[in-house]
DNA sequence: CTTATTTATGTTAATTGTCAACAAAAATAC
DNA sequence: GTATTTTTGTTGACAATTAACATAAATAAG
C-alpha cells in the first residue's frame, strides 16, 4: 500500500469519524504508529488536518468569497481601475480573448453581467468566474499550470491558431519602450504571440509596476498593440515617447 | 485574575495567533501550566477550541470542503464509495480520462495526492480540484456549459480525437441492459462516445439510481465497457444478466 | 540484470506533554 | 470565625512525540 493510499484512507476516515486514533490506525493498516504519525504530520503540512494528542481531526478551511480563494494580491486596486477602463471597449456581440492573469481576471469579473458576449480564455479561474454568468465561455484547452490555472502547451497553441476574435486583452509581465512586450518563458510568450495574431485588436492591460521592465521571451512590439491601459503610474513613465499610433489610456480614480 | 478572565484572554489570543502554546501562556499569565491545561480542557468542552499537543486552536464552524461550493447532492455517499473503489484501478504513470460529473469529481478528489499521474478532463471543476495537486492536468478545451463547468462542442471533440489514455472513467445519466449507456443530448453522447474510443479501458461509474434507465442519445453498448462500478443497489438490479465479459464491482461500506 | 541512490518504514531512547491524585490556598457560605 | 466549596500548584506515573539511526523497499542509473 502506497503512502498516498494510506493518507487517503486516513482522510476518508476523517470524513466519517471526526477524529481518528493513531494506534487504531496503525493496527488497522498494519504499519507502525510512527508511520501514521509521519502521515499525519505530512497531512498537517498540507493543511488538510490538524494534529491532536494521539490523533487528528479535519482542517476545515475558512469560507471563501469567490469560487477561488482570491487573496488580494499586489496592486489589486490598480488592476481593478484598469479593468474598469478596459470593459468600456467591449461592445455587444463581441468575441473577446482574455489572457491568463490577475488583471484579466478583474476584467472577467466585470464582464459577468454582460450578455451577448463570447469570451475565449486559457485561464480556468476566468472560466470559473464566468461560469454562472450569461457570457458564453470557450476554454482553449491545454496543460494546466499548477497553482495558477493557466493552460499552456501544444494543445492551447493549436486552438489559438484556429481562432479569430474582435478584441484581445493582453496581460504582461514586462513592457519596455524599445524591447516591447516580453514574458518570462518561451512557452508563455508563444501563447501570447498567437493570441495577438488571432485578434483584430490587442489592448495591453498592465499596472505600472510592469512598465519599463524586460523579460526573456519576446511577445510582440509595441506597434502590434492597439492601445495600452495602465494606472496613473504611467505618467511618471514617458507617454509622449510611445509610438504615436498607440493610444495610451490612463485609468484613474473617479471623483 | 478570575478564571473566566483568563479564558477570555486565551480566546482573544487565538483570534489573532491561530495557535497558542501552553507554557508561553502560563508564563505570561503567571499561573502554572496545569491551570492553563484545565482552562483549555474547559474551553474544549464548550466546543470553543480544539486541543493540540501543548496548545490549542480555535474551533472553526463548519464550512465547505472544496474550491467550489459543493452542496452535498443526491447519492453523495454512494458516489464517494464508488470513487474509492475506482481509484484502486489507478496505477502510477497512468494517463486517466475523467468524464465531467459529480461522481468523477469525487474520483478527482481522491487522486489529488497522487503523483506521476496525468488526468485529462473536460470538466473545469475537476481541473480546479486538481489545481494544487501534483497531478498533471490537461483540459480538453471547448465551450463551457454554464452552471456545470463541463466543456463541449467541436473543439472538445477535436481534442479527444487526438488522444489516447490508459483508463477512462465514464459517468452516465442512464444505463440499461439492452439499450446500453445513453445520455440526454446528442452533444453529450458524442463527447462520451469519443472518450470511450480514445481509451484503452473504460470503466463506468454510476450510482444505482442510474441503472435500468434510458435516455435519448446512445453512447455505447455495455460490451464496450471494461467494467462497471456501482453501489450496492446494483444487487437489486440483476448482475447475473449483465454480459459475462463485464466485471461488475460493487462498492460497499467497509466492515 | 545489477548496482547505486533515493524514499519509506521500523526501532529505540530521550524529551515533552498529559493526567490523576493530593495538598495548599483562596473564595464563598453559614 | 469556622466550614465548605472552588481554584490552583505540585508531584509522579504514564502516554505521546520526536530525533536519530538502522533497515527495507522502490526507483533510477549503468
Amino acid at each position: 500500500m502506497h503512502p498516498n493510499e494510506r493518507r487517503n484512507v486516513i482522510l476518508e476516515q476523517l470524513n466519517k469519524k471526526e477524529k481518528i486514533d493513531i494506534d487504531a490506525l496503525a493496527a488497522e493498516l498494519n504499519v507502525s504508529a510512527m508511520t501514521i504519525r509521519r502521515d499525519l504530520n505530512y497531512l498537517e503540512e498540507q493543511e488538510q488536518i490538524i494534529r491532536t494528542l494521539g490523533g487528528a481531526i479535519l482542517n476545515k478551511p475558512l469560507v471563501m468569497e469567490s469560487s477561488f480563494q482570491t487573496k488580494e494580491g499586489k496592486h489589486a486596486a490598480e488592476k481593478r481601475l484598469i479593468a474598469r477602463r478596459a470593459v468600456e471597449l467591449v461592445q455587444e456581440h463581441f468575441t473577446i480573448l482574455l489572457d491568463s492573469g490577475t488583471t484579466t481576471l478583474e476584467i472577467a469579473k466585470l464582464l459577468n453581467q454582460k450578455r451577448n458576449l463570447t469570451v475565449v480564455t486559457n485561464d480556468i479561474k476566468i472560466a470559473a468566474e464566468l461560469m454562472d454568468s450569461e457570457v458564453k465561455v470557450i476554454l482553449t484547452g491545454g496543460e494546466m499550470q499548477n497553482n495558477i490555472g493557466a493552460l499552456f502547451g501544444p494543445l492551447t497553441e493549436q486552438t489559438l491558431r484556429n481562432l479569430h476574435v474582435d478584441l484581445f486583452f493582453l496581460g504582461a509581465h514586462a513592457v519596455h519602450l524599445q524591447v516591447g512586450v516580453t514574458a518570462p518563458t518561451f512557452e508563455k510568450a508563444s501563447i501570447k504571440k498567437l493570441m495577438v495574431e488571432s485578434a483584430q485588436a490587442t489592448w495591453l492591460v498592465a499596472d505600472s509596476s510592469k512598465l519599463d521592465q524586460k523579460a526573456l521571451a519576446k511577445v510582440c512590439d509595441l506597434e502590434a498593440l492597439s492601445g495600452v491601459i495602465s494606472d496613473s503610474g504611467i505618467k511618471a513613465y514617458h507617454p509622449r515617447e510611445l509610438p504615436e499610433l498607440l493610444e495610451v489610456v490612463t485609468a484613474e480614480e473617479e471623483a
